[in-house]
RNA sequence: GGGCGCGUAGCUCAGUUGGCAGAGCAACAGACUUUUAAUCUGUGGGUCGAAGGUUCGAUUCCUUCCGCGCUCACCA
């Protein structure tokens, strides 16, 4: 079922009809000398001109009549409609376009430029030619393709047939253009640091663990950039930010992926009193910039991204939601205050976790308009400096936006033995069952310890906030293939189910290269 | 991982209180030289997600499995 030729005999059967008549259904080149949008943009100079245009595109419509038809071509720029006439381009070129070329072919056209009886610009064929021949039917013109689980499957019929899903990714390409000009005229320097990594921390999630072949040693899947990139602080590169992808090995659903896209930066010399700042002006540059106002809306909620945005310490968050005042309570009274008000804490996991609890159970949900929540507790930030006035809290902040969380920033700790302490701690609670406890790191202690300058760095997940300006409710929505389970084919060989599995058992057989040919064939 | 829901033609969807599986679009044959969801006439197209079970008979009822969605848990 899954082959094309089976499945669709009289697509396949018009081909090989196409190459019978000498015609070559996928020659190499087409030299375009309008896309279609600039057709439509310079129509009236065109058509007075009736200088021939050429135009190539996947035809997305056809209406025969007899001996003339139109058609729409579909390029990157937009839709263009085309004329074909017989007693233009000739008996022959007419019936191949009649009978063998189809919706879903790739054609170039060339010809003048005219306007319909109903008004509509449109290139008159005098030469046709085949791009490439489609053995595959698009979805129906009117409904589209509504399938959640195509259109994410099957991205490239998504954009071909549904026009928002472009728009989509076109605007979630600019928002990252946006950061990265606002980000140059920081000062910043764009580094690339590994997603290979022999240990991996920064974040405190459980990672995807792989294997490599020669050197026969266990590898991770980056959880997060931090750590490279604050080796680069003590480096001296002050000013250096990633854009990458990190892998976390954690449930997936409306706003997680495995795979997503992380901005880092860090900045010697600040605090995150000025990372702050910094935050709300990149924020105000990308919409005003991507979207043009500070007036958003997103799944109806109204969101106003003028500055300033309230700075508020999460205690105290917590304490105006909720009644509770964490400060006065021992961590005891405070497993009980949980229990009392329906939360489910395992004391266990220490005060740090309660209290992200609470914040998250009263608080999270209710910062609609961009907030800054500060001061987080030490247990749960283990890379982040302790606050001069309160050694239990950190000088860290998260931004949220309607309940969701957008940025994650702190005043990097940079003190080598206090570091080694935090990470002393995060090993022991890895024996007591934390696991996501972040792991004991020597190099990067080692490179703290030649001396990293104050530092303020900041995380902000990009997938959300593409998800923002472009008002999508579903992570998948903004990337443009988001994991899914392996989809099964019936018949053929299986695809990678012959290369060595992940290595959490050690090192397997040497011959796991996936073979390109084995696992695309199968792939329908 | 738990709960709820969904899976029928290439696409969008009906439907069967268990009795030969339907429409529109797409495709195929024909008519039509300014249409645009072109129109008109005719035709073909199905492992009803998969495997078991109950039954004279299952696409329909039951069980298991697969996939997707929502949700909870998990998750800076």
């Amino acid at each position: 079922m899954s082959s094309p030729i089976e499945f669709n005999r009289q697509r396949y059967s018009k081909l090989e009809e196409i190459r019978a008549r000498g015609i070559d259904p996928y020659p190499v080149r087409y030299d375009v000398t309008h896309p279609a949008q600039s057709i439509l943009d310079q129509a009236e100079a065109l058509i007075e001109s009736t200088e021939p245009v050429t135009v190539a595109g996947r035809i997305t419509s056809k209406r025969g009549h007899g001996k003339s038809g139109f058609a729409h071509l579909l390029d990157r720029t937009g839709r263009i409609q085309i004329y074909v006439r017989l007693d233009r381009v000739g008996t022959d070129a007419y019936e191949v376009y009649d009978q063998l070329i189809e919706v879903g072919d790739y054609l170039g056209v060339k010809g003048a430029v005219f306007t319909t009886r109903t008004g509509e610009t449109t290139v008159m064929a005098d030469e046709l030619t085949l791009l490439s021949k489609s053995l595959r039917a698009l979805p129906e013109k009117w409904h589209g393709l509504r399938d959640i689980e195509t259109r994410y499957r099957q991205r490239y019929v998504d954009l071909i047939i549904n026009p928002g899903v472009k728009e989509v990714f076109l605007k979630r390409s600019r928002l990252i253009r946006s950061i990265q000009r606002f980000m140059d005229g920081e000062g910043f320097i764009e580094v690339e640091t590994p997603i290979l990594q022999p240990l991996y921390g920064g974040a405190l999630a459980r990672p995807f663990k792989t294997h490599h072949q020669a050197l026969d040693m266990p590898l991770f899947m980056r959880i997060a950039d931090e750590l490279y990139l604050k080796r680069l602080i003590v480096g001296g590169m002050e000013r250096v930010y990633e854009i990458g992808h990190d892998f976390r090995n954690e449930g997936i659903d409306r706003t997680h992926n495995p795979e997503f896209t992380m901005l880092e930066f860090y900045i010697a010399y600040v605090d995150y009193e000025y990372i702050m700042d910094l935050v709300e002006r990149l924020f105000v540059a990308v919409f005003e910039e991507v979207n043009g106002t500070l007036e958003h809306t997103y799944q109806d909620h109204a969101i106003d991204l003028s500055p300033p945005w309230p700075r508020i310490p999460m205690l105290e968050a917590i304490r105006a939601n909720s009644g509770i005042d964490v400060a006065g309570l021992s961590n005891g009274e405070l497993a009980a205050v949980c229990g009392e008000r329906g939360l489910d804490v395992d004391a266990g996991l220490g005060r740090g976790r309660m209290i992200d609890g609470l914040f998250e159970h009263f608080v999270q949900d209710r910062l609609v308009n961009p907030t800054f929540i500060t001061d987080y507790p030490v247990e749960i930030s283990p890379l982040a400096k302790r606050r001069q006035d309160d050694p239990n809290l950190t000088e860290r902040f998260e931004l949220f936006i309607c309940g969701s969380e957008f940025a994650n920033a702190f005043t990097e700790l940079n003190d080598p033995v206090d570091q080694r302490r935090r990470f002393e701690e995060q090993v022991e609670m890895q024996r007591k069952g934390d696991g996501e406890a972040h792991a004991m790191d020597e190099d990067f202690l080692r490179a703290m310890e030649y001396g990293m300058p104050p530092t303020g760095g900041c995380g902000i997940g990009i997938d959300r906030l593409a998800m923002l300006v472009t008002d999508s409710a579903n992570i998948k929505d903004v990337l443009l293939f988001p994991h899914l389970r392996r989809e099964s084919f019936e018949d053929g060989p299986g695809g990678p189910d012959g290369v060595e599995d992940d290595a959490e058992d050690g090192p397997g057989e040497a011959d796991g290269r996936p073979d390109r040919a084995s696992g695309a064939q199968d792939a329908e």
